[in-house]
Order: C-alpha cells, then structure tokens, then sequence
DNA sequence: ATACACTATTTAACCGTTTATATAAACGGT
DNA sequence: ACCGTTTATATAAACGGTTAAATAGTGTAT
C-alpha cells in the first residue's frame, strides 16, 4: 500500500517526458533504442506498474467482461465459460465468471455491481425480466443475453440474444421417443420457473399434444438442473403406480442423475427405460450408455456469444439476435419400450 | 454506447458548478434546499450516472474485492463466499467470487487480471506458490492468503493469513478412531499435490505414527474433494483384500460420496465401519447418519478472513496471522469396530 | 547557406471525478 | 457603517494515465 509509482516518476529518472513513456511501454511510436533501453531501465527499478484505473479512464475502454451464468458447477456452463474465454482472449479481454447459484438477488447484485466496471456483460438470465436489465445496465456496457427471459417482453429491445431451440429441440425429442412407441413419457423439469425450463416443458406438451396423447401430471416432476435433483426426480418417477417407459430430461446432469437412479433400480437402459437429456455436455457422448440428447454444444454457443459481444464492442450499433437450433442426437439411452407384457 | 452524461453536463443544467454536483450526491457538504433540488432534478432529467472509474481514481479507492476458491460448487466454499460477502456487504465493498476449478493457470489468471481492478483479494492457494503470489501482487491490493502454500515460504510474508489446523485437526481425527479401537484405517485424499491435503495426510500419518500403527499403502487412496471422488475412493478401499474398518476423509464432501458407496454396498455405518469428515458443513449435521467430522465452519472462517481483509484495508500494516483451530465434533458416523469375527 | 520535409520527442489538453482552497454573500456585534 | 465570522458556492488542482498537436532536430535537395 506504499505510494504509487507513477508514470510521473519513470520519466523523471529515465530523463524523458510522459509521452516517450507512454509510447515505450504501450509501443504506439517509435522511439530510438537508446531511449527505449534508458525507460526501461527505469520500468524495472522502479518496479512501475501501470495504474489499470486511469489507463481505462483515459481510454475510455476497460478491457475486462463479465460472464454471469447460474450455476458453473454445471459442466454445461463451465464449457460455455471455457468458450468464451478463448474468443475473448483472442481480443485482449479478460473475463470475470460469475455464477448467481440460481439465487436471484446475486443475478441481480452481479448485473449493479459489475455495471461500469466491466466494458461487457453476457447474462442468461435466469430470474431477471427484460424490464430489469433494461433498468439496470441502461446505456452503459452493451449486454448479450443468453437465453431467453421468462416474458418476451414486448418493445424490441436494445441488446443482443443469443437464444437456443429450447420448444423446438424439447419438442423433437419427445417426438423422438413416441416414434419410438413410447406412450408414457416423463418429463424431469428444469428449475422451477426459469425461462430454459419453461419453454423445454412447452415443447414437451406440444409434442404429446400433436401425437393426441394426455398430459398426464404424474408424469411431469420438478427438478432444478443438477444430478442430485435428477435421482431424486426419477426416484419419484419410478416409485408411481404406473411409472413411464420413457423419461425426457431438462438437461444431461439432470439425465446423468436419473439414469443413476434408475439404474440403481435395477432398470436396464434403453431395454427397461428410455431416457433423453438437453445440452450435449461432453460426458454425454462417454457416458454408459451414451445420452441420447438435444445438442446443443456449450463450445458453439459460448463462442457465438462470445463474438457477438466483441462484434458489438467493436463498433455494431444494431443488435443481434442469433439463434442456434437444437439438433436431436440419438445415440444409445432410448429404444422402443418393452412390449407390455 | 452513446456519449457518457458527465457531472459537467449536470452542472451546466442545473446552472451550478460541479462541485456542487458532487457535493449533493455524495451528501459531502450542505447545500441550500433549493439548489439540491435543481441538482437532483437535472440528475434524472439527464439520466446522470457517475463514472465509477472516475471516481475511484480520484479517491483511490475501488469498493470492490475478489474471492478466489478452487470449487465454488462445493457447499464448503459456497458457505464460506457467503459468510465473506456478508462481511463485506456491511462495509460497502462486493465481492466478485471466482472459482478456478482447480485449474492452475485460472487460478494465476485471476489474480493477474483483477490486480488493479479490485482494492484486495482473498486467495486460496492451490496450485500457486508464495512466489507466484509476490511476484503476481507486489504492492497493490492486499491479499489475504486463506489456507496455507504448499511449501511454507522462508521469508516472513507481507501478507494476511488464516490458516486452520489441518494437521493437528486430522491427526485428532484419526486418533480418535484409534481410541475407538480401529487398527486399519483408511484415508481418501484431498485433490493431490494441495497444501490442504498434504497436510490432512500429514495428521494422519502423525496420528498413526504416534500409535505405533503401519501405513499400509492400500489404505491410502486418492480422491479430489468431490463427492463422486469420494464414491470411486470407497468403492477402490472396500474391493482390497482387506477392507479397512474405519475412513477419514479429506473432506466432508467427499465423506459423503464415501458413505453413498458403502451403504450402496450394504455397510452399515458405522456398525460395519465408522467414517470421519473434514470441514463441517451444514449437511454434516443433518446427514443420515449425522458425520463425525473436523470442524472448522465456514462461516466463521469467511467472517473471520473477510474482517481480516477489511481491517487491513482500513489501515492495520503490520500483516496479521490468524487461525482456526480444527475441532473434532463427534456424531453418529463413528463407532468401534465389529470385533473380528 | 536556406528552405523543406521528415522524424523523434515534448508540451499540454483531456478522460470524469473529488476536494482543498478561494471567494462571495450574509449576518451580527460594536 | 465597518469589520470579523460564518456559510454556501465556485475555482482549480489533483488522480495517473493517453494522445493530438507543437517543437526541436536531422538530413537532403536546391
């Protein structure tokens, strides 16, 4: 906490004036070697370091963003950060992640506290509606929303979306299962009331609905993303009158959970159960037996962001709206159910 | 994106020079009613909001602070971020909590670039060395180091520490199997190579050793904290020839995977064998059954290290050396052993 | 020699705040 | 009416950098 060493200093003992400093150390003139070598010379006695706060505020550019995702424990999300650090890093910025824990007033705390300190924020927002981070991140740093927010919101908004086939995606795998001959489909719901979940169970009963079949409440668990929450959701399942032949989950851990469970139960999967996951996290292609899943790829989606975010820091003035698809991947969790017996 | 609104243009409008401005913002110093007014209005009018760059280098003081935790999805340092951020809060500071995933390079990463952006940190180290942190934050920010480096560091620090009793905490845990009777006892490892761990090893061996016990190598399994960790460690310990009678575990965490495995293998705990965590998080207590573990509660470690960081910031110098003493908190998860048939 | 064009360095303005100091206004006491 | 005090506001100097424009210096062509 001693005194600063200011750039002030440095030129005083190389014998030069702030501007030569200034050039040298940001290498934006030329200057003679000579001098080049006296400065730092100087750099190094004196230990200079320069002060991050007033080079940003004379540039008027701070070369840091923000990441808040709900919860980085989950291997999805810690792919999607590793993706946007490499584009980032790419382009001189470093990236602050912050995980909100599913926690509302931390989404909320993240969005006011970072706001000015950081040049770029990349929010899915989980419980905050448009009108929030319309209000809080006002003309300040341009936002990328990842996701969608639980109400549309109605004015076309001023910032960028990154969203993903949620309905569509959701709705492609239940169809893929009733194809199959699945009539009993459950569905292991996401956190309660986020945008990701709602939309994936829409989809969920579009599907059941264009194939007339019932939506049986039953059938429809609660879950909240993680593994733990995926046991204990097909552990309900399977303790029904009438268990389902086929179990759609709102992500791959929630999936990884309930095959666990089921597992755990002495099901054979796919013979005795079908199950399908959302995301494509990587262990889902490794797992026993490989996840049939909505693919989404974390790499992909974290690096389209991510360039979305720099484009429009490089000077974009319409916002983006990009959208990736959900593309159903079959590989070895479903088959046909068991002929009932 | 557009022009930034500066105290300048607020002054301009309410027809008052800046110091005024500033002075009905920050309630610095009395203003007559009537000029307050005009200033609060053109505020919102022009939709004013300070730029915290600005000043933060006026002042020379950033209210922000770092946390950086190798696994935020661990309950452990989920609990002690919050203990941290409740500090803090209360000091006008927030806190951006990193999580380096046990990644070395992240871990250096963010101490590299937050240096400057934050007016302190908490770091604890995992992979980073007392070299590193000198040489990463010679005299900016203050650091408090929570936890200890793997190899001590000569030279007397300039920085806080707290620490906890990881060796003698261990060392008590282990004795305290072999009070209970226990003659093979196994030990599930931290993720390797982390001072914590090392020294959780330590205590073990200590304990051992103290007793006159062997070290047999087979008891000795490695783990990384986590809970599916603790699951493979156990499942590894109770497919040995011969099986040891009683756990410690580096973490409860990782406890917990160890139970799982051992129920799902028909153990009764601790009937069939008796388990020991380290940490005390919240589960411990309410678990089935309730853990033996080491306590060192998170809360108090985060108040305990956030005050530590607050004190310094407010002016203590000389650099403070705290610690925690690791208590053994005796539960239902220990008993003596079966006697050998 | 002188003018001219380059080039390397410096001067000084600026980024948007805070804050010590100066100034002006109001007041009260003699 | 005059002179201190007090009080409310304004002026201007920081904070620690960047950078456009000015300047000094060098070399070449006339």
């Amino acid at each position: 906490m001693k005194q600063q060493v200011t750039i002030r200093d440095v030129a005083r003992h190389a014998g030069v004036s702030v501007a030569t400093v200034s050039h040298v150390i940001n290498e934006t003139h030329y200057v003679t070697p000579g001098l080049y070598e006296r400065v730092f010379d100087a750099v190094r006695t004196l230990n200079y370091r320069p002060n991050k706060l007033a080079r940003a505020l004379s540039q008027k550019a701070i070369p840091l963003l923000a990441l808040i995702v709900p919860d980085i424990s989950n291997p999805y999300w810690s792919a999607v950060a590793r993706a946007v650090q490499d584009v980032t890093d790419r382009h001189d910025y470093s990236v602050i992640v912050c995980s909100s824990d599913g926690l509302p007033e931390r989404e909320a705390r993240f969005l006011r506290s970072l706001s000015g300190w950081v040049s770029g924020m990349i929010l899915h927002p989980y419980h905050l509606t448009s009108e929030h981070v319309s209000r809080l991140s006002v003309d300040e740093a341009p936002v990328v929303i990842l996701g969608d927010f639980i109400s549309p919101g109605k004015h076309p908004a001023h910032w960028d979306q990154v969203t993903s086939g949620n309905l569509q995606g959701a709705q492609a795998a239940v169809e893929h299962l009733i194809q199959l001959g699945h009539r009993r489909i459950g569905f292991i719901q996401g956190t309660e009331g986020t945008p990701s979940s709602l939309r994936r169970l829409a989809g969920y009963r579009a599907a059941l609905e264009q194939a007339g079949l019932p939506i049986i409440d039953d059938l429809l668990v609660s879950g909240d993303y993680t593994q733990a929450g995926g046991r204990r959701a097909m552990a309900a399942l399977l303790q029904g009158a009438e268990p389902p032949t086929a179990v759609f989950c709102a992500n791959d851990l929630s999936a990884f959970g309930a095959l666990e469970a089921a597992q755990l139960r002495g099901y054979k999967i796919p013979g005795d159960l079908s199950i399908v996951g959302f995301d494509d996290i990587d262990e889902a292609a490794t797992g026993s037996p490989p996840l049939t899943t909505v693919s989404q790829p974390p790499r992909l989606v974290g690096t389209l962001t991510a360039e979305t975010l720099i484009e429009r820091l490089s000077g974009r003035a319409e916002p983006a709206r990009r959208s990736i698809p959900g593309v159903l991947v079959i590989r070895q969790s479903t088959a046909p159910p068991r002929p009932s017996a």
